[in-house]
RNA sequence: GGGCGUUUAGCUCAGUUGGUAGAGCGUCUCCCUUACAAGGAGAGGGUCGCGAGUUCGAGUCUCCCAACGCCCACCA
C-alpha cells in the first residue's frame, strides 16, 4: 500500500507505484461508475470501440486521454458522467488474424467450415477481449467497464437486425448485381472508402483489333491486356473523326476469334491513349456504366481468387492462373500473333485494399448496397444548422463535400465473422425474406455474407444504450451522447455512418460536437506503422515514464487546428519533468503542514504574496474551464505547467518559506499553500490523475472538501468539484504590485551574476523609492533580503550622493543601489545599463513613431493612445535617470 | 483535376476579436541554497517562406507565388 508517511516520501516520483494503487482506488470504490437515474445534467461519450483483437498503439493513447479529459472535467463539474468501453469486433481485420493462425498449421477456414471457424474466432476474440480496454486502464481511462460493449454481442446484433430490416422495408437496402471493388485475397467485396488508391509504375499496351470482313484494324490502348477475353466492344467517341466511318462494324478479339462490335459512347476521352478503350463490363466500373447503356453483357474472365476463369472464353492453357503472370502470358501471345503494336511506360493509380493491401480486382457481382442519397440529406443537414458541430470546423467542409457526393454504400462482405444478412432465401422456391427472426430453418435458409463492420459501429453511439429499447434508463438519460472524439482517418467509415444512422433511427444527433484531433507521428513525421518498425509502444512509455507524463506530454501537444503529432521517446521527458515538480513542490507543502489547522483560509490576513497567487489561481481556473469548453485542451497544459511551475513553485514557494518564519503569518500561510496547491491539483487532474489523486489523499482537507468529494466512504479528487472563478479572489491591485518584488529580485539576481558575487556573499543595498512604491518596498523587504541575498535595507533620499562603487537597479520609478566596493567593474557596469538603455530607446521610438502619425492618434481607441502615451513617460524617466547613473560612473 | 493543411529562435512547435514575438529541448555562465540536479539562477538567440495589398499599425486579414504534406476524384 501507498505510505500516508510524508516524510517517507521518495524524493523522485514513483509513477509505477502509485498509477496501480490509484487506479484500484478508483476501480474498488466504483468511481467510474455513471448512475443513470442521477438528477444531475449528463455526460456522455462512447469510446471508438478498438478492434477486438488489437494491441493498444499510440493513437488509442491520444484518443483515450482526450476523452478521459472531457470525462473527469466534466465529470469534476456536476455532471452525471458516462464514458460507455468496447471493442469492435472488427470483421476483416479479425477473420485475417484468425486465418493467419490457421494458416500456420497448415488449414484453411474452408478446411474447417463456417460453424468451427466462428467457433475458433469467437475463442479468439473473448481470449482478447479483455486485452486492450485492460491496456486502456494504464492510460487511466475512467470508462464504466459494467457496461462494457462488444459490436458482435448480441445487444448490438439485435440492433443491426433491427436496422436492416427497417432500412429493407423502406427500400433504402437493396440486393444488385454491380461492379465493386473486391480483394482477391480476403476473397470479399470491400467498400470505396476501404479502397486506397497508390502511384504504380505499369505499362500500357497498344493492341490491334483486325477487322471484320475487311483489311485494316482499330488500335486499342490498355493497362490489362489479361481482361481481353472479356471484352464485348470497343468504344470510340462520337464526335471523334478518326473513328466515324468504323462505328457499326465489328473486329475481332485478338486471341479469342470472338466478334465484338465498335460502339459510341461520351465516355471516351479523344486525346488519351488512341482513343478508343476495349470495354470489359465485368472487370471495370466504367466498363460496366458504358455495357449497361449499350445493352451489352458481361463476361467474366477472371474469377474471385484473381485467377484466371476456366471458361470457354479463356484459352485452356491460362486457366487458373494468377491475373499477373496471365497478364504477362497474353503480351506474350500478343507479340507472338502481331497483336501487340508498343508497349509503354505508364503510371496509373491502383486501387489497394486497405486491410491487406492486395490489388483490388473490380469485380462485376451481386451485393448487398444500402441508399445513401435520402438518407445523406438530413445529414448534411444536421452539419449545416449546427445540431451537429466539428472541432476544428474545416472538418465540416470535408464532411459535407463527402457527404453531397455520396455513393451507395455496398454492405455485404463474403466474409464468416460478422453479422450474417437476416436475409432467407426459400429452399425450394428461391423466395427472399428480409426478417428480424429467422423463419423455418428446415424450409429457409440464411443469406451468407456478412455485414461490413462499419454497418455495426455505425450504431454505436444508440446499440450501446440499449437501443432499439427506447424506455432503457441509459438511452433515456445519455442519448445522445455528447461528444465524439476522433482522429480525422475515420471522418467517412465512421463518424459519417453514425450521423446518418443516429438520425434515421433515433431522430436525433447521436453527438453534438465532433472533436477531431491529429494523428500521432514519428519524429520524422512519418505515420507509425508496425512494418516500418518506427512505432512507439504507449506501454513502454508508460512503464519508462509513467502515464501522467504520456498523458500530460501528449496533450501539451494537440493544437487547436488539429494538428498532426510528432513524438519521440524523449518527449515524455516533458510530462516526466513536470510530474516529478508536481511531487516535490507538493512534498515541500505537505512537510510544511504538519501543524496545520483544519480551516479555509482567513481572507482578511493575506498578504500581498498571498493575494498575488490566489488572484493568478483564480484567472487560471477561469481560464482553462473557458478552453476546456472551447477544446482548446493543449492550451490548458501549457497554462497549467506555466501557473504551477513559474508562478506557484518559483515564487509563491519561495515566499512562502519567508512568511513560514514569522509566527504571524505562518498559518494562513499554510493555508494558502494548502488551498493553491488543493485547486492546482484539481485543475490538473483532469490531465494527470494519478498524481493528482495520490497527492491529493495526502492533504489534510477541511471538513467541506472531504465532504464535497465523497462517494461511500471515501472522498477522492476525482470527485471533488473542479475550480471555478471566484469573485471574492479577485486582487488586481496586489498582482500588480507583486511585480515590483518579482523586478528588484531579478535586477538583484543579474547584478549577482554579472559581477561574479559569490552565493554566500550577502548585499546591502540602499532605496531610493517614490512616495507611492516606498510601502510596496517595506511591504516585501523579507521577500526580497531571502531571495536576493540580502542582509540589510536601508532608505535613502534622492539628494543623498550615490556611493561611487556600486551597482544600480533602476526599477519601475525607484533606485536600488547596492554598494560593491572592490567587486565591481566600472566598466562593466557602464555596459550593463547602456545595454538596458539601448532596449529603451529602441522601444521609444517605435512608440513616438505613433505618437507622431497624427493617422495614428485620430484613428487609434483612446485607451491605446492613453496607454502609448503613459509608456513613453516612463521610459522616458527611467532612460534619464539611468543616463544620469553612466554620467557618474564615466 | 478539385480541396485542405503546413512554412515563426539551432531543433520541435505555440501564438482567435490586427497593437512592438513565446514555450520545451539544445547553447553559454554560475550554483548540490534544508521540495525537486528529472533541480535553481542568469544570459544569448527570430527581417514570423517570397511578393504585393488593406490598415495609423499585419506573424495575425486579402491576393499571388514557392516548397513540403494530406484528402477526394480519376484516364482506358
Amino acid at each position: 500500500m501507498l505510505t500516508r508517511n510524508i516524510q517517507d516520501l521518495p524524493t523522485v516520483y514513483d509513477a509505477r507505484e502509485t498509477e496501480e494503487n490509484i487506479y484500484k482506488f478508483w476501480e474498488e470504490n466504483e468511481m467510474f461508475k455513471a448512475d443513470a437515474k442521477s438528477q444531475k445534467p449528463p455526460y456522455s461519450i462512447v469510446i471508438p470501440p478498438p478492434n477486438v483483437t488489437g494491441v493498444l498503439h499510440m493513437g488509442h493513447a491520444l484518443d483515450e486521454t482526450l476523452q478521459d479529459i472531457l470525462v473527469r472535467y466534466h465529470r469534476m463539474s456536476g455532471y452525471e458522467t458516462l464514458w460507455v468501453p468496447g471493442t469492435d469486433h472488427a470483421g476483416i481485420a479479425t477473420q485475417n488474424v484468425v486465418e493467419k493462425k490457421l494458416r500456420e498449421k497448415g488449414i484453411s477456414r474452408y478446411d474447417l467450415g463456417r460453424e468451427k471457424f466462428l467457433e475458433e474466432t469467437w475463442d479468439w476474440a473473448n481470449a482478447h477481449k479483455s486485452r486492450i480496454l485492460d491496456q486502456c486502464k494504464r492510460l487511466g481511462a475512467s470508462f464504466d467497464r459494467s457496461r462494457e460493449r462488444f459490436t458482435f454481442d448480441e445487444g448490438c446484433s439485435n440492433a443491426v437486425k433491427e436496422v436492416f430490416v427497417k432500412l429493407y422495408e423502406k427500400g433504402l437496402i437493396y440486393k444488385g448485381k454491380y461492379i465493386v471493388n473486391w480483394c482477391p485475397r480476403c476473397r470479399s467485396a470491400i467498400s470505396d472508402v476501404e479502397t486506397e488508391y497508390v502511384t504504380e509504375h505499369g505499362h500500357m499496351w497498344e493492341i490491334s483489333y483486325p477487322l471484320k470482313n475487311e483489311s485494316g484494324a482499330i488500335i486499342v490502348a490498355t493497362t490489362r491486356p489479361e481482361t481481353i477475353f472479356g471484352d464485348v466492344a470497343i468504344a470510340v467517341h462520337p464526335q471523334d473523326h478518326k473513328y466515324s466511318e468504323l462505328i457499326g462494324k465489328k473486329v475481332i478479339v485478338p486471341l479469342s476469334g470472338r466478334e465484338i462490335p465498335i460502339i459510341a459512347d461520351e465516355y471516351v476521352d479523344r486525346n488519351f491513349g488512341t482513343g478508343a478503350v476495349k470495354i470489359t463490363p465485368a472487370h471495370d466500373p466504367n466498363d460496366f456504366e458504358v455495357g449497361k447503356r449499350h445493352g451489352l453483357k458481361p463476361i467474366w474472365v477472371i474469377d474471385g481468387e484473381g485467377k484466371m476463369k476456366a471458361c470457354g472464353e479463356v484459352p485452356p492453357e491460362l486457366h487458373g492462373l494468377d491475373r499477373y503472370e496471365a497478364r504477362e502470358k497474353v503480351v506474350g501471345m500478343l507479340s507472338y500473333e502481331k497483336f501487340l503494336l508498343r508497349t509503354r511506360e505508364h503510371e496509373h493509380n491502383v486501387g489497394k485494399c486497405q486491410r491487406c493491401g492486395t490489388t483490388i480486382e473490380p469485380l462485376l457481382s451481386e451485393q448487398w448496397f444500402v441508399k445513401m442519397k435520402p438518407l445523406a440529406e438530413e445529414a448534411i443537414a444536421a452539419v449545416k444548422d449546427g445540431r451537429i458541430k466539428f472541432i476544428p470546423e474545416r472538418w465540416e467542409k470535408n464532411y459535407l463535400g463527402w457527404m453531397e457526393n455520396i455513393r451507395d454504400w455496398c454492405i455485404s462482405r463474403q466474409l464468416w465473422w460478422g453479422h450474417q444478412i437476416p436475409a432467407y432465401h426459400h429452399k425450394v422456391t428461391g423466395e427472399m425474406i428480409v426478417a428480424k427472426e429467422n423463419p423455418d430453418p428446415n424450409v429457409w435458409e440464411q443469406e451468407t455474407d456478412v455485414l461490413d463492420t462499419w454497418f455495426s459501429s455505425g450504431l454505436w453511439p444508440f446499440s450501446t444504450m440499449g437501443w432499439p429499447n427506447i424506455d432503457s434508463d441509459d438511452f433515456k438519460k445519455f442519448y445522445p451522447t455528447t461528444t465524439l472524439v476522433t482522429g480525422f482517418d475515420i471522418i467517412f467509415f465512421w463518424v459519417a455512418r453514425m450521423i446518418t444512422m443516429g438520425l434515421e433511427f433515433t431522430q436525433k444527433a447521436p453527438f453534438s460536437t465532433v472533436y477531431i484531433h491529429g494523428l500521432i507521428r514519428d519524429e520524422k513525421g512519418q505515420k507509425m506503422s508496425k512494418s516500418k518498425g518506427n512505432t512507439i509502444d504507449p506501454v513502454e512509455i508508460i512503464d519508462k515514464y509513467g502515464c501522467d507524463a504520456l498523458r500530460f506530454t501528449m496533450t501539451s501537444l494537440c493544437t487547436y487546428g488539429g494538428q498532426d503529432i510528432k513524438i519521440s521517446d524523449e518527449r515524455f521527458e516533458y510530462g516526466r519533468n513536470f510530474a516529478n515538480k508536481i511531487w516535490n513542490a507538493s512534498r515541500f507543502v505537505l512537510m510544511n503542514l504538519d501543524d496545520v489547522d483544519n480551516s479555509n483560509i482567513d481572507l482578511s490576513k493575506l498578504t500581498i504574496a498571498d493575494k498575488w497567487i490566489l488572484d493568478k489561481l483564480n484567472s487560471v481556473a477561469k481560464e482553462i474551464n473557458e478552453d476546456i469548453k472551447n477544446y482548446r485542451i493543449g492550451e490548458t497544459a501549457h497554462v497549467l505547467y506555466d501557473f504551477f511551475w513559474n508562478y506557484y513553485c518559483d515564487w509563491y514557494v519561495e515566499i512562502a518559506k519567508v512568511q513560514l518564519k514569522d509566527e504571524s503569518l505562518k498559518l494562513n500561510t499554510q493555508r494558502v499553500l494548502r488551498y493553491v496547491l488543493d485547486m492546482s491539483l484539481r485543475l490538473l487532474h483532469p490531465i494527470m490523475p494519478h498524481i493528482t489523486e495520490r497527492v491529493w489523499q495526502l492533504i489534510p482537507h477541511t471538513e467541506d472538501t472531504l465532504v464535497s468529494a465523497k462517494k461511500g466512504n471515501n472522498s477522492a479528487i476525482m470527485l471533488a468539484p473542479y475550480p471555478v472563478y471566484r469573485e471574492d479572489l479577485v486582487f488586481t491591485k496586489e498582482a500588480k504590485e507583486m511585480e515590483l518584488v518579482f523586478e528588484t529580485i531579478k535586477s538583484l539576481r543579474n547584478v549577482r551574476q554579472t559581477f561574479n558575487i559569490p552565493m554566500n556573499l550577502n548585499f546591502n543595498i540602499e532605496i531610493r523609492a517614490t512616495e507611492d512604491e516606498k510601502p510596496i518596498f517595506e511591504a516585501i523587504e523579507s521577500y526580497v533580503k531571502r531571495m536576493a541575498k540580502v542582509d540589510s535595507v536601508t532608505y535613502e533620499d534622492e539628494s543623498v550622493p550615490q556611493p561611487p562603487k556600486s551597482a544600480t537597479a533602476v526599477v519601475f520609478g525607484s533606485k536600488i543601489i547596492i554598494p560593491l566596493e572592490n567587486l565591481i567593474d566600472l566598466d562593466t557596469e557602464v555596459q550593463r545599463q547602456k545595454k538596458k538603455v539601448d532596449k529603451l530607446i529602441a522601444e521609444c521610438k517605435s512608440l513616438e513613431a505613433r505618437i507622431n502619425n497624427p493617422k495614428f492618434m485620430a484613428n487609434a481607441p483612446v485607451e491605446l493612445v492613453e496607454q502609448t502615451k503613459l509608456r513613453i513617460a516612463e521610459i522616458k524617466d527611467q532612460e534619464a535617470r539611468i543616463m544620469s547613473l553612466i554620467s557618474n560612473l564615466s
